[in-house]
DNA sequence: GCAAGTTGCTAAAACGTTTTATAACTTTGT
DNA sequence: ACAAAGTTATAAAACGTTTTAGCAACTTGC
């Protein structure tokens, strides 16, 4: 009869690697991290290449993992960073998510998510919980109200990218679109394409890209002399549904011809809205959509919109994070993203004939 | 002149609170984590209720806040888990994890993201990564070939859930739908619908909803005795979207009064397919989709498919994960969450005298 | 043949917790 | 009054790394 086996097998350390092959323990962490070439002729460590054949040959055999938390304790690094976004189920964030988890693996970098639903405590919270972890970095995605929670964690020396979402006055890296040239691109497709009476739906939340896309309407509305069409209708984050079919109904019987619909969500709540009253698009109203969904191909008509890639978005804020990582007095800099704009039925040129039957 | 202030802050440690408090550190650790109250009578550790005052309110003070890195260490938990999946930017996953995070940040874990793009080694890849991040425990939604390097996670003993795929002969926690019904009732639908010719377009893949859907169609199809129409059409994965269009393309010319398409990717495919061939749905063809995305209810006419709880998904593969991480030998369970049907004018009742006009 | 440099490695001190064993003191029971 | 039991607290040993300081031994330059 055999005592009972303990079930957990005793982790192996690099004490065991380093008992193994007759080595310090100091030697095998030297090798596990293969800093210690000298990179650029600093005071490196030095190892001799066959030691380092055959601790890692050992390593394997063993079957040795380091232990991270050990490993951070010791370095205060993690290689983990935090991602906070409002709504990781949104597709808008999703996608850059993506994007950023697969550039931050291969980095050796691995991410923790968190949503806010747009709201301030939560973010705050998020906020505390990520850095209690002590990831290494974060990629914040801010909400309206969630300055001060972001400012005192850049004032902590973490280093932040703000993502899509500026605060004014920060020393940190940014990512966004150019929001104010994507608002005057919206008008501009569908001033050329004979609409004149365009309004745009916005939210009533602190949120620089948006008030930079409303900036932008505004600008061009004026620029092409439309100002007294000028109109900036606003719905509340959370009941945002009724909320646009009650707009949309009441531009559509004031005479509107097309109406701008900055985000993603709203985007959303809009088709819905043209479904539940029935509109034929774009006679009755032409529309622009903001960011990407499949629905805006799928849809009849198709929609235009006014897109940004998600892949640069992702891409570029883990890179910029990363510099400043790695690098302590990285200066901070921004990426401008380019709006594109995606053609679609939904902003076809005006028939302009088109009221005068029922006149 | 000062000399130049050390930008970072010194940490604030136990030993701080401890020293400010005139106790030992010991007794801050018990009074941070709050576990000491006898919970039922055990031999917990015990503090007045005085000094659990005092220490709270001067660690507030203090601004003190654990080290998770050294806790873990030290304890070998780390109040984090991973979350494996295909892909986060798929909507019926991101919806999924969504719900975790809630679910878990609000009982003191965070979730750590990983896709694996339905290739085996990445999941390997991403699995090896997230364990020797010490992870508590994963819930993974497993790819085609995976079941190898989840059976090797699982025999660590490391608590696992199997989400949305199984993998046979396992003893982990599950939560699934009911796949084979699922599969059944989408056949079910369109035969009182009076559709008779109904084929199902799947993938080549080795997992086990979709091979469970596909069961669960040709047990249904033989139970109405159409087994003689029964016609499984299989794409690759990475390479569906010019593949569903043709095979769509092929079985309306052949005659299909239906089809089933068993995966939220795959019916958004389905629904470029139909869009690309210019199809009138459900004449030209009827379909029932699955999970759930907003283009069903946008597309003109609105898509009948067959859903499930993402909610549930996410909140009890987090509880059952929980439960085997946090006391020790908790039997495994399976949690099936039902198919809904939603309806959509995509299965609407068949028209019988459509073709006659042709003929 | 000797100072100066180079190479390959080691010892040992952290890092900030958790947790066991135990001490000191107070109350209770008899 | 004294043992037993109960209460509150402490000391100290881990946990598994990283990283600084430094030590032999071997080259090299002269």
């Amino acid at each position: 009869m055999f005592r009972k086996v303990w079930t957990m097998v005793k982790r192996v350390t690099i004490r065991d690697v380093a008992r193994e092959a007759g080595v310090s323990i100091a030697l095998v962490s030297f090798v596990m991290n293969r800093d210690h070439r000298r990179a650029d002729g600093s005071v490196a460590y030095r190892v001799s290449d066959e030691t380092v054949a055959r601790i890692t040959e050992i390593a394997e055999r063993l079957n040795y993992h380091p232990n991270s938390a050990a490993s951070s304790l010791r370095s205060g690094r993690t290689r983990t960073i935090g991602v906070v976004v409002s709504d990781i189920a949104n597709r808008f964030f999703s996608d850059i998510v993506r994007y950023i988890e697969n550039v931050a693996y291969s980095a050796g970098y691995t991410v923790l998510c968190a949503s806010t639903d747009e709201q301030a405590d939560k973010l705050e919270s998020m906020l505390s919980v990520l850095t209690n972890k002590g990831v290494d970095g974060l990629i914040i995605a801010t909400c309206s109200g969630g300055a001060d929670a972001v400012s005192r964690v850049v004032d902590s020396g973490l280093p932040v990218v703000l993502l899509d979402r500026d605060i004014a006055g920060l020393d940190v890296s940014r990512v966004m679109l150019d929001n104010v040239r994507a608002g005057a691109m919206g008008v501009g497709k569908l001033y050329a394409n004979g609409y004149r009476r365009i309004e745009l739906v916005s939210y009533d939340m602190g949120i620089s890209s948006i008030g930079e896309r409303e900036e932008g309407y505004r600008r061009a509305m004026r620029e092409v002399g439309l100002q007294r069409f000028a109109r900036i209708h606003r719905t509340t984050y959370g009941n945002v549904g009724d909320s646009v079919t009650r707009i949309v109904s009441d531009a559509v019987g004031r005479g509107v011809e097309a109406m701008i619909f900055p985000t993603n969500t709203l985007s959303l709540y809009a088709l819905q809205a043209v479904n539940a009253l029935g509109l034929k698009i774009p006679n009755d109203m032409a529309m622009i959509c903001f960011d990407d969904n499949e629905v805006f191909d799928l849809y009849n008509p198709t929609i235009a919109r006014i897109g940004q890639s998600v892949e640069m978005l992702g891409v570029r804020s883990f890179e910029l994070l990363r510099e400043k990582i790695e690098c302590a007095d990285t200066p901070s800099s921004t990426y401008i993203v380019e709006p594109q704009f995606i053609d679609g039925l939904s902003s076809a040129p005006r028939l302009t004939d088109k009221k005068h039957t029922t006149k």
